[in-house]
DNA sequence: GTGGTCTAGACCACT
DNA sequence: GTGGTCTAGACCACC
């Protein structure tokens, strides 16, 4: 459910970070469920539990989860929103990557391309859709 | 000519390395050119000269430029394919990008858009035309 | 475990890389085990860590083991097929040399004599048999 | 006649060393002749005079060639025997490089091959028999 | 003057 | 504790 590569160069409680909210966005955690403890976590994924709960500790301080002593944490229930707000903060850091490739000589066309590529890829990892209330 | 930022989370030593190959392939220093030196770096950017040699060690290493000692570094000749090669591995890197943005909910239309804005941008970040010889 | 010769013309930071690499290929430093780490190669040797730190950066950019932040660098499990795949490449040096022994008149003869007797030499430099699993 | 690598890693003023030694070996450069001048070969090759020169100084030092002031220098009569002495101290950093091979696994056979296979070349490379007198 | 190596000592983020 | 980055200042070989 959540994949760990100790050797990558992205540091451990970021990628836990990045991880749980894609599991958010993709509904894998829904709206106001209960996360793993961090117990549960460190012998799972075999990582320090201080390192989950560093990890804990910044989705809680960005308003993704809320803690609720004794019991654990659950995802908050604006936190699609406020991923889905931080992403279009992303998109600056496209425009920079398309920039470079611009300046390296690659063609409109073939990173147009690349980006309809992953828009038409299988359903596993899109959000679902939304729900009529 | 280079822009440093020393608040950045990117080490120095690495926007170094970016700002050069940017020059080379927008043509800022020709192939074949002698860079500026070490030292004349050092002081122009108010950066340390061990900082600006691990840059030149490292685009050395990559065979972009090649050091002469006692005469300076002189930019490769074939440092623009070098490059140019290197970019079109960064198209991994943009369908990664492009993946996350797609979970968190961003259109297709709207990544588009910013791609083809990058490309409309005025022409002092485009690599000058090749010339027919 | 680890000689260095500090009155060497090779550079310090190469022979740790040469000595650590020498050390994974004979078995002494097995695939996945974790590496001294900086400060304490630092003291045994008697040598400045920024020295220590620049060759393991370059196995690192090798690929022959991998950093972890906070708990050390670990030899990488392809470390040997890396290595075995960089000496074949040496087999050019080794040409050149005898080419350079030939036009100085050396015999044939004299070269195979001393290929032959390193070949002839003690176990302790030889890497350990593959085992069958 | 001497071919230099402005690029080589190896100093300019020694790949001319190893250049004149060779071609005294090969018998390009007889024993007892005159060398080009300072000035020529500075020019022929492209190369600032001072560096020439100090390639002459080392060979002077090393006995291979003699300056005679006024009229240039010329190949020592003993250059080929220093030379072939010298040589055969390689012997020893060719069973240096013959014990990394081993370690990385290297058969013995296959650089028994490597060395053949440069005695069998063609005989552009190899010294002029000597002639009976 | 040039690039390359080494030392000394400091700071940071990560585990 | 760990690796990674940066600064300051020195020395060397080379051109």
């Amino acid at each position: 459910m959540l994949l760990i590569d100790k050797l990558s160069q992205k540091p451990i409680y970021e990628q836990i970070i990045d991880g749980i909210e894609r599991n958010i966005l993709l509904g894998i955690y829904p709206l106001g469920s209960l996360l793993p403890s961090v117990r549960e976590l460190s012998v799972s994924l075999g990582i320090n539990p201080n390192t989950i709960q560093k990890s804990y500790a910044e989705l809680t301080r960005r308003g993704v989860i809320s803690p609720s002593p004794g019991s654990g944490c659950y995802v908050s229930y604006d936190a699609k929103a406020l991923l889905s707000a931080e992403a279009r903060k992303k998109l600056a850091r496209l425009s920079e990557l398309v920039s470079e490739l611009r300046i390296a000589g690659i063609e409109e066309n073939e990173i147009l391309g690349a980006v309809a590529s992953v828009y038409q890829k299988d359903e596993t990892s899109r959000p679902e859709k939304e729900v009529k209330k």
